[in-house]
RNA sequence: CGGGGUGUAGCGCAGUUGGAAGCGCGCCGCGUUUGGGACGCGGAGGUCGGCGGUUCAAGUCCGCCCACCCCGACCA
């Protein structure tokens, strides 16, 4: 059954991503291009990643709120930048009910717009700062080229938008909420990422500073896996946002908006899959646990189901599946399991009835383990945490295995085409773009935390204070 | 938008000089199976992407259109 098993990833990782993506069912083509259907077991995925953000969201004082999807042309307007960056990019309503309309309504491409305006109507005084809001929503992008969730037309995410009396408060929320998307990548996910702040020719379209987590996929090129930016006075001054302070005047806010979207899924299959499949974090896993019954006839099948029903409510406070389907073998189900990413499956045969354990397959290593039925809880639960704590070092090696620090441009060449680099860099738009036209690579930004020091530019030579990464992107 | 490719059963594909629409997988039924992708028998399933043309006859030849995929430019 050749169809039944994925490219590999070394032969074609494209294919292998593209095939791995229908095959576990995490999502569909739909008929519009570019557009997909996510499935059950996608949503599911996506429902642990937004809850695990959403708590971190509360917990750092922001609230949910709903905005509409459609803007008037006329708001993307007012930010000069803003509406350069996105009028490529914009599916417009023209007709409503039969009529023309006076002005064509933008489908939101992202709501600082419309937020910014309403921003203006609700502050007017210091006390009515912060303004911390998160939406859940989704947005569309007349993107030209479409990937299952790394690049769709239509695409689920959360932004926040958040408005500060301060820039120096505002910076603050910036950065605060650029680490609440490191730590939710490295904990929650497994997927170990760079904090970087992007160069002038990469930040948002009407900001001052852009900030992003980068992560490497199985192919050594960078993801930009969220960000978050400082919009300064911009937003403030286009939608006429101002409040009165202590002293009785008038004056701008600052603000700020953040992002991480369903890629973010695709991050997750990219960094940790293997050629059998999806290998999924226990933590953000719609099933943690599978288990298979395997039995021959009928007296050993109520023996095993029993022990399974046994198992089954000692693992009650774990996402579990008991796959009891009759009509498939239980190597169409490990193989099915594994494809799907089940980080820990649990086997109860005839042999582990009689012994009176159970046996365990772990998803992130090959082999396995025998554990007493009696205690299995404790075991399984200190297993899924062996998990995903070795998904991370295992990941975060692989990084910095394919991190490198070339001595020279000739060298740089070569270690950009199959990982990254770390380099000095001058700061110039000049140099980054003949870069990108000679080699493919990107400016993916410039990390938070520098090593200090100076260098000299590792393409034309000149004094340079800031290290860069430089890699091919997805 | 430029370059390349593909549209035939749910999926993957074959279809010769134009002459009766097929194969594998999947699906349904029955039986035997079940510790790494089981097997036998019997079945269901088709506007051959669309429109037009050539012809006694078109999946096949010609024209136009549409859609999707891959590679580039744009991007979370």
């Amino acid at each position: 059954m050749p169809e039944e098993r994925l490219p590999s990833r070394s032969e074609n990782f494209s294919e292998w991503y593209n095939q791995l993506v229908l095959k576990a069912e995490l999502a569909d083509y739909a008929p519009v291009r570019g557009t997909m259907v996510v499935r059950p077991y996608g949503w599911a995925l996506w429902e642990n990643i937004t809850a695990a953000l959403d708590s971190r969201f509360k917990a750092t004082g922001h609230v949910n709120a709903a905005f509409p999807l459609f803007i008037p042309m006329s708001f993307l307007q007012k930010e000069k930048d803003h509406v350069e960056g996105f009028s490529p990019q914009l599916a417009v309503v023209t007709i409503g009910g039969g009529e023309e309309l006076e002005e064509p309504l933008v489908v939101r491409p992202t709501s600082e717009t419309i937020i910014g305006h309403m921003y203006a109507k609700w502050i007017e005084s210091y006390r009515d700062l912060p303004v911390l809001i998160n939406v859940w929503n989704s947005v569309v992008r007349w993107e030209l080229r479409t990937k299952l969730f790394l690049r769709t037309t239509e695409f689920y995410w959360q932004e926040g938008h958040t408005a500060h009396a301060t820039a120096e408060e505002a910076k603050a929320e910036t950065r605060q909420m650029l680490e609440v998307y490191a730590d939710f990548a490295e904990n929650e996910a497994a997927v170990p990422v760079v904090m970087v702040r992007k160069s002038e020719s990469e930040k948002f379209a009407g900001g001052v500073n852009s900030y992003s987590i980068e992560a490497m996929m199985g192919d050594t090129r960078a993801l930009q896996a969220g960000t978050s930016h400082y919009l300064g006075e911009n937003f403030a001054k286009a939608f006429s946002i101002r409040y009165l302070d202590r002293d009785n005047t008038l004056q701008y806010v600052s603000t700020t908006s953040w992002g991480l979207s369903t890629r973010f899924v695709g991050a997750i299959i990219m960094v940790h899959g293997d050629d059998q499949g999806l290998v999924l974090p226990p933590r953000l896993a719609p099933f943690q646990i599978v288990i298979v019954p395997i039995h021959k006839n009928e007296e050993q099948r109520r023996a095993v189901l029993e022990q399974t029903e046994a198992i089954r409510q000692s693992l009650g406070d774990f996402r579990l599946k008991v796959d009891d389907r009759e009509e498939v073998t239980p190597g169409f189900k490990f193989n099915d399991w594994e494809m799907r990413g089940v980080p820990l499956r649990v086997e109860i045969g005839p042999k582990d009835v009689e012994q009176g354990q159970v046996t365990l397959a772990r998803r992130d290593e090959k082999g396995r383990t025998h554990t007493p039925a009696e205690g299995v809880a404790e075991v399984v639960r200190a297993t899924l945490d062996e998990i995903q704590a070795n998904m991370l070092t295992k990941a975060r090696e692989f990084m910095r295995e394919n991190t490198h620090d070339p001595a020279d441009y000739a060298e740089f060449q070569e270690v950009v085409k199959a990982g990254w680099a770390d380099v000095w860099w001058c700061a110039e738009a000049d140099c980054e773009a003949k870069i990108k036209q000679e080699t493919k690579a990107t400016n993916r930004g410039i990390p938070l935390d520098q090593t200090g020091g100076e260098g000299v530019c590792i393409r034309c030579g000149d004094p340079a204070r800031e290290r860069a990464i430089f890699a091919r992107a997805y």
